[in-house]
RNA sequence: GUGGUUGUAGCUCAGUUGGUUAGAGCGCCUGAUUGUGGUUCAGGAGGUCGUGGGUUCGAGACCCAUCUUCCACCCCA
């Protein structure tokens, strides 16, 4: 029976065009977070499920992809949980591992493993894919790549300064314009403890989040629908309507100045926004009281970067959180971390076509293939160019000349070199350029003078 | 998880109110051109119409299920 190829829901293959792309904003990434001090760690696709389980609030474990235990899981399964139809419960009792959710609950159990290794402040970048049961959607996969940088064991703002320049520098580099969205938890938990709703924050901020969506009449309908006096939207509007960021932190003490965690809220966003010119910084840093962001485990700053000119989500986000690793036993190590989703940086680079031209990852010269002697003769020749860091291949069959420079014109391959019985008489062989059809007749050293000074072909990256 | 949407040749898509051997463009292969690609011309291969059921004398078209795609919500990178 033949099964027809096919890839589960919400992944994707990555042929080779596709690659040179993502390798290219990778490597953009590496070289900045290495320039700030980060170094990398990869940990394992699959966690314990309880090392996952309870970190990303009720929607985030529901999307946890969990793995079926190996052997006999039947008999230790909970038959119980199992007749009452409890899938939740009926599954844990049938798996023990599951696939990483993000990286940052990762590095928190790794950071606590090897304590004993490591000097703080740890810094460490990480870069691998994560997987989430998520319904796939455009800029929404089952399986996506996450390029992380955290820092734990520091409380330094200091921090927050480096990783707002961090975004701002890889985005500058792939000039892809975004706007670096910043708010701050105490801020939030200020807000509805001034306002007298501290019990309902969570509820609060999700609606909240949604002011970009729904605008502030939406918001005001949607806070009435659920209860929520309209003082609440009034006390936020006052700070959300006013204009720029300093008009914001000042309304900010105005409105909230009766909540001293509102307060120290402010006095570090003040300490960010003082410095902020000195980081001279291309993408603009917005002050945005709507920024929530969900996962459960952030305590003070909060990141979200938005592109501009493509409606995709954001392409990055973090913040800071004062404990994360004292779930696994360590306590009062604080950390702060930011992430860019690698797929959806792809996905607006290549909706503003900001990719340059990959010609570094392309051959530059390929050998036509006349037969066996020829072909051997020639593999001699293009080692040797090799040798000199040209990029070469040698069509490995004897095929019809017409296939072979097919295949050159196909790969976009630049030069094609001709050397059949005569030339191998002669030492003297025929360089073709693809583009216009013209030919060199060049000596052994001429071709490698060719080579070595015409080298069309070294700007790597 | 909720609601909707999509699936026909390698790719992009046609296919009338169910009616005989399912089409086009591009791509692919062969030849014109047995040591020269991108142009042109001629010829050719390739489809159990996503999958499984059902209705019907008859289904690519209608019904059900399932998978997949994309979209809105939810959430997020």
């Amino acid at each position: 029976m033949v099964i027809k190829p096919s890839l589960p829901k919400g992944t994707r293959d990555f042929g080779p065009d596709s690659m040179v792309k993502r390798e290219y904003i990778t490597s953009v990434i590496k070289d900045v977070f290495g320039k700030y001090g980060f170094r990398p760690i990869e940990t394992p696709a699959m966690e314990n499920l309880q090392t996952l389980t309870g970190k990303y609030g009720e929607e985030g474990d529901r999307l946890i992809f969990k793995i079926l235990n190996s052997g006999d899981f039947i008999k230790k399964s909970d038959a119980k949980a199992f007749a009452e139809e409890d899938s939740s419960a009926f599954g844990n009792s049938v798996s023990e591992k599951a696939l990483r959710y993000d990286l940052t609950v990762p590095f928190a159990r790794f950071v606590v493993q090897h304590q004993n290794d490591l000097t703080f402040p740890f810094k460490r970048y990480q870069i691998q894919p994560v997987w989430r049961a998520d319904r796939p959607q455009k800029g929404r996969f089952r399986e996506f790549y996450q390029c992380d940088a955290d820092v734990v064991g520091s409380n330094s703002l200091m921090l927050e300064l480096d990783f707002i320049r961090i975004y701002d520098e890889v985005f500058k580099t792939l000039k892809v314009p975004a706007a670096i969205h910043i708010n701050n938890r105490k801020i939030l938990a200020g807000l509805a403890e001034v306002l007298g709703i501290t019990e309902r924050l969570t509820e609060f901020t999700v609606i909240l989040d949604k002011l970009d969506k729904i605008g502030e009449e939406g918001l005001r309908k949607d806070f009435a629908k659920n209860n929520f006096a309209p003082a609440v939207a009034d006390g936020l509007f006052a700070i959300l309507n006013a204009g720029s960021n300093v008009d914001k932190l000042v309304a900010i003490k105005n409105t909230l100045g009766a909540s001293s965690l509102a307060m120290e809220g402010l006095e570090e966003l003040n300490f960010v926004f003082a410095q902020a010119d000195s980081l001279n910084l291309k993408n603009d840093l917005v002050l945005d009281i709507s920024l929530a962001r969900g996962l459960d485990y952030y305590t003070g700053a909060i990141f979200e970067v938005k592109p501009k000119g493509v409606s995709i989500g954001s392409i990055g986000g973090g913040g800071r959180y004062d404990d994360l690793t004292g779930i696994f036993g360590m306590k009062d190590l604080p950390g702060i971390g930011i992430s860019f989703g690698l797929d959806r940086i792809q996905l607006v680079m290549e909706d503003l076509e900001l990719f340059p031209q990959m010609e570094g990852s392309r051959v530059d010269v390929m050998f036509v293939n006349f037969g066996k002697e020829e072909a051997l003769y020639s593999l001699k020749l293009a080692n040797e160019l090799r040798d000199q860091g040209v990029k070469v291949e040698v069509y490995p069959d004897g095929a019809k000349m017409k296939k072979q420079m097919d295949y050159a014109n196909k790969a976009n391959i630049p030069h094609v070199i001709l050397i059949g019985s005569q030339e191998i008489a002669a030492e003297n062989f025929v360089l073709k350029k693809m583009e216009d059809g013209t030919q060199l007749n060049l000596s052994r050293i001429e071709l490698f003078e060719y080579f070595s000074n015409n080298n069309s072909t070294q700007h790597g990256h």
